[in-house]
DNA sequence: CAAACGTGGGA
DNA sequence: TTCCCAAGTTT
């Protein structure tokens, strides 16, 4: 019975996608090397904001070698604005591991591309189905959601015991299809039918297998209970200005790790960060203008930027390699927070 | 398990 | 404005 609706949903959705799946740029691929990129730029990001990043990585780096081999700054640099930058961090250790210890031969199992960073159960499964035909169910927000619907579960999908269990739906119902055309098919389903809000199921090619249909629960699934509770920050940025150039710093650790920035502190007085800013780089400031107020939000927090211009007061203790000319921040990876500081501040002194 | 980790779009 | 959430992984 169970069996019989797993059956006929895997090959409904199969068929619905060679019918009407969307035409993206890595579908045209068969290149594992290309389908590892995008589903990593895919984690928890919009296919559209996507599209652009994937075409530049993809030109810029054709091969796993190039990526290996690549400046770990350009590497940032293409990543650029994307978000969760440790992405970048872990494609270009896996491409190194990959060209080093594989010899540049990509894995091709699930348990072998498990081992590389970046890879977790839902990559490691959509690269095995996609690029090597291995019947493995992608476990994302769309076939949770989905089958949350088909089969009315009320089951928390933010827990990991709910995406284990959703998880052997998914592997159960792959046996009777193309591995590659379901999975996608799934994502391409809840992407565009089977939405958050305002699903279209009189277009749904499961319909009538849908048991939250029928139960009239489909708005109100799937159940996802997290808590994420946002803190404020309050921080002064600084563009400090010596001649044509400005101060940048590279984040070291945690939040937009690698990424360049302006000067910030979370302090409230100009002398204040005068003086912190002497006791971190020993150059000595002035702050001399105020430009804007900037809010950046993150997922779990909040960023307020008091935005002020400065300059640099005492030349004789200016270190020149930490202040770039405007053409060589254009080649730094700068996080979208500090580029809107820029932005704001050119804006008001040029 | 829960928290950390970006950004943009839609309602 | 605010909230949700989008092809998640690591620690």
């Amino acid at each position: 019975m169970t069996e019989e609706v797993y059956k006929e949903a895997a090959q409904n959705v199969t068929a619905w996608y060679r019918q009407y799946g969307r035409d993206l740029p890595w579908r045209r691929t068969g290149n594992p090397y290309h389908i590892w990129i995008s589903e990593i730029m895919l984690q928890q990001t919009q296919v559209d904001t996507v599209k652009p990043y994937y075409e530049r990585f993809i030109e810029t780096l054709p091969t796993v070698e190039d990526l290996a081999g690549a400046d770990e700054q350009r590497v940032f640099k293409l990543w650029e604005g994307l978000g969760y930058y440790r992405r970048a961090s872990h494609l270009k250790e896996a491409a190194s591991m990959i060209v080093n210890e594989y010899h540049g031969r990509f894995p091709e199992t699930y348990e072998e591309l498990l081992k590389l960073k970046g890879v977790g159960m839902y990559t490691a499964s959509a690269i095995a189905s996609i690029a090597f035909g291995i019947p493995k169910g992608v476990v994302d927000g769309n076939t949770l959601r989905i089958v949350a619907r088909l089969f009315n579960r009320e089951d928390n999908i933010a827990l990991q015991k709910t995406k284990n269990a959703f998880g052997e739906i998914m592997d159960a119902m792959i046996r009777y299809a193309e591995p590659s055309d379901f999975n996608q098919g799934m994502m391409d389903l809840g992407a565009m039918i089977c939405t958050p809000s305002k699903p279209s199921c009189d277009e749904c090619p499961v319909a009538s297998l849908c048991q939250s249909r029928e139960c009239q629960t489909v708005l109100r699934l799937p159940v996802n209970n997290k808590v994420v509770n946002k803190s404020i920050l309050e921080y002064m940025t600084v563009v400090i200005r010596d001649g044509d150039r400005y101060f940048m710093v590279q984040n070291e650790q945690g939040l937009l790790q690698h990424l360049y920035g302006f000067a910030q502190y979370g302090c409230d007085m100009p002398s204040e960060f005068e003086k912190a800013f002497y006791d971190d780089y020993g150059v000595k400031i002035r702050l001399t203008q105020y430009i804007s107020d900037i809010k950046h939000v993150f997922t779990h927090r909040e960023w307020r930027m008091h935005v002020y211009g400065g300059e640099v007061v005492d030349p004789a203790t200016r270190p020149m390699r930490d202040f770039y000319k405007l053409e060589e921040i254009e080649q730094l990876p700068v996080s979208t927070a500090h580029l809107k500081v820029l932005k704001a501040y050119l804006k008001v002194l040029q």
